[in-house]
DNA sequence: CTGTAGTTTCAGTAACTTCTGAAAATACAG
DNA sequence: CTGTATTTTCAGAAGTTACTGAAACTACAG
C-alpha cells in the first residue's frame, strides 16, 4: 500500500469511528474504494495488518450495509470483494441504510407516542416537542429521498452547476413566496 | 418523569449510542428538550439515575456542542440548564458542528492528498475516486448549508408544503436542463 | 470419499469507553 | 475570612466493544 492510499486509508478509519462505524471497517472499506481491482479478504488482511477473522468479520458487516459486492474469478476458488464503481452509489447506499436504521425506527418511535392521550400539561409540552421533532425529520428526509433519486449523470450537472446552488434555492424561495 | 416521557428519553438514548454520542449524554439531551422549564444538574440526575459527575461531564459535553443554554435564577445559587425553544435551532446547531469535526477535516484531507503527484498508476486511479468523494462531500455540504440558512419561519412554508416538495425540485431540474 | 484451500464462528483476551465516589475547586452569603 | 452550597475533576472500577487464534465448517478438485 503507497503513502498516499495508506494516509486516506486511514483517515476514513479515524472518520468511521467517529460514526458508529468500526475503525477497521471504515479503513477496509476505504481500501476496497481505492483499489482498482477486487480484493480478497487475504489481501485487505495483509495489506492492513489485521487478523483474517477480523476481515471476515468486517466484510460480513459490509455485506449487511449492502456496500460491497462479492465476484467470483473462475479458476480462482477465493472471493473476491469490491466497493461500487460509482462513489454516488456508495453515497446513496449509506443514506438509505442510515435512514432504515436510524430515522424509521425513530420516527415510528415518535409516531407512537403522539398518539398517546397526553397525562398532564408536561405531557401536552413534551408531546409538542415530540411533534416539532417529527415533522422536521420527516421533511429533512424527504429531501434527501428526493436528492438519491438522482442519478450519476444528473449529480454530475449539479457538481457543474456549483456555487450557483443559491440561484436553484432563489427560484424555490419565488415560489414559497407565492404559496 | 412520566412514562410518556421515559420512553422518549430512553429511545434518544439508544439512537445516540448508535451515532457516536454517548448514550447518557443522549438521555439528558432529550430531558431537556423536553422539559418546559430548565433543569438543574441535581434534577437530571435525579430523573435519569444518573451520579452527580456524570450529569456534570454530560453538560460539558453538551455545552462543547452548543446545544445547551446555561441560565442563572435571581436569589438561587444553582446553575439551570435548557435546549433552545426552536427544535430547528437545535438541528442546524447538530449539523454545524458535526460539520466542523468531521466533514471540514475529511474535505482538507482529501484536498491535501490530491495535491500531491501519484506516484503511478495505483496512486492515480486512488485520486480519481478522492476527486469523485471530495466533490460530492462538497455538494452535499453546500446543499445542507443552504439549507441552514433558513429560518423557523421559513422552514415552516417548507414543512406544510409537505408532499408538494416534488414541485420544487421539478423546477430544479428545468432549470437544469436548460444549462 | 479424501484432502486441501478457503471461509466463518466463537470463546477468551485486549483495548477502550463510561461511570462513579471521593476529593478538590469555586462561589458566595454572612 | 469562614462556612456552606454547589460544581468540577479525576483515579480507578465497571461495562462494552474490538480483535485474535484455534477450531469448525464449506466447497470443491482429484
Amino acid at each position: 500500500m503507497t503513502p498516499m492510499i495508506q494516509a486516506c486509508v486511514m483517515h476514513f478509519g479515524e472518520m468511521g469511528s467517529r460514526w458508529g462505524i468500526n475503525r477497521t471497517v471504515g479503513q477496509m472499506y476505504a481500501l476496497l474504494v481505492l483499489s482498482p481491482e477486487p480484493l480478497t479478504a487475504d489481501q485487505i488482511a495483509e495489506s492492513l495488518g489485521f487478523s483474517r477473522s477480523n476481515v471476515s468479520m468486517g466484510l460480513k458487516e459490509l455485506q449487511s450495509w449492502e456496500l460491497v459486492k462479492l465476484q467470483h474469478v473462475p479458476g480462482d476458488r477465493k472471493e473476491y470483494y469490491s466497493a461500487p464503481a460509482e462513489i454516488w452509489d456508495i453515497a446513496k447506499t449509506l443514506m438509505e441504510q442510515r435512514r432504515k436504521r436510524e430515522i424509521d425506527p425513530t420516527l415510528s418511535a415518535l409516531r407512537n407516542l403522539l398518539m398517546t392521550k397526553p397525562s398532564g400539561p408536561e405531557e401536552k409540552y413534551a408531546q409538542q416537542r415530540m411533534q416539532e421533532m417529527h415533522d422536521l425529520i420527516e421533511m429533512l428526509t424527504k429531501w434527501t429521498m428526493e436528492i438519491q433519486r438522482l442519478d450519476a449523470a444528473r449529480l454530475q450537472k449539479l457538481l457543474k452547476l456549483g456555487n450557483n446552488l443559491g440561484k436553484v434555492l432563489d427560484i424555490k424561495d419565488k415560489l414559497l413566496g407565492k404559496s
